[in-house]
DNA sequence: GTCTATATCAGGATAGAC
DNA sequence: GTCTATCCTGATATAGAC
């Protein structure tokens, strides 16, 4: 254990922000009570953030980054687009499971939608819905797409994920038989069936075991 | 239009406040906005409810009592679970998606959820996610039933439903294309095929038909 | 049933010392 | 970089007149 129990003053803040925020809700929480969960006094915030409007932003785009990120690689992986929209989905499981507090909540607050300075992670978000409705459409049976379209049931795709949200939410952890199970439920959306489903994921597995070994050890972390 | 533009002063209270809760969020909310919304003193909402909270507890309610009331209903007219569980799912699409303001939006939030006194609409919650488990169980493929068991598939469905939601959030309406898609996605999500989950939504439609025609016009509203 | 008036308290943000 | 002190605003809720 090499570490202090936290890293720099504005991780601190961070985190006990994101505790409290997702626990209380943004508007419910105050700046002062996120100031003494860090062990200073309120006014030292305003040295490391504008605002608290500030604070929010940085851990919403925290929510979506990662994913974001990790989609030219897989798209590097594999050709077929059922897998790739299956590892995405898969990927933003993950980060939202495995964040330390439940902050995928926040978004969809009314509160949090009013404050300003929000652009990079909606700009992020919206990019990513777009990813999920091209990864989708080849895929996608001709009913369901009669039905919504690419552009909603990009949409649809994001809000599939998100039930890791509601998961959490309930006080559940998510294992890996949800995480998958929910990952996979954006291909069943789109009218995959059971069978194909199963195969797709198996695929899925062994292109990152692929993956990972060529990455060498690290890349199991 | 043999209407007042309102109803009782309670039902406008409630009204404004839908409003204000669903855009800004509720803790972000005065009682001073409601109040001025419907045109009276601040001080005055408090001969109609006891606080701000019993406000918002009233609200939540009406978000899940018409899906609750119709489920014997729904199962009078069918034995087949998968048409019950559809029929069940549009109800919920219906009320959510017809409702004036998108307060389904509101027991999401964190502050909403740290309420005292909500306990009707809880309760009321988890007997619909009961609800669902035992639809939809009998009609759900192996291999989704053994990734996450038939209690948690019962909230993942009324998370599905809550797409709606997710949709008027996005500043959407929801067309009927879309309703039927998002309650069909119940089926799709337990591993039901694209063909039955076709066979299904004609067969919910005519019994639907037959029921509002047993009911006399006065079915249609 | 609605009003005025007010008690009580907490919020975010800034100024300036150290 | 953190502090104290404070400004200013706005919140919920109550008391009591009409």
């Amino acid at each position: 254990m090499p570490e202090r129990l936290a890293g720099t003053p504005r991780e601190q803040i961070l985190d006990a922000a994101a505790r409290l925020f997702s626990s209380k809700g943004y508007a419910a929480t105050s700046t002062r009570e996120i100031a003494e969960a860090v062990g200073i006094r309120q006014a030292s915030l305003y040295y490391h953030f504008a605002g608290k409007g500030e604070i929010l932003s940085e851990l919403l785009c925290q929510t979506v980054r990662p994913t974001v990120d990790s989609v030219a690689q897989i798209e590097s992986l594999t050709d077929d687009p059922g897998v790739a929209l299956y590892l995405v989905a898969s990927t933003d499981v993950r980060t939202l499971a495995t964040a330390p507090y439940n902050i995928g909540l926040l978004h969809l607050a009314p509160d949090v939608a009013q404050v300003e300075g929000c652009d990079g992670f909606t700009a992020a978000r919206d990019e990513l819905a777009v990813t999920y409705a091209r990864l989708a459409e080849p895929i996608t049976s001709p009913d369901v797409l009669g039905s919504v379209g690419p552009a909603r049931l990009g949409e649809k795709l994001v809000h599939t994920v998100e039930e890791v949200i509601g998961c959490r939410n309930a006080g559940r952890r998510i294992g890996v038989d949800e995480a998958v199970w929910i990952a996979s439920s954006c291909l069943r959306l789109c009218g995959v069936d059971s069978a194909r489903v199963e195969l797709v994921v198996k695929t899925a597995a062994t292109l990152l075991d692929r993956a990972d070994a060529g990455a060498g050890p690290a890349g199991r972390q």
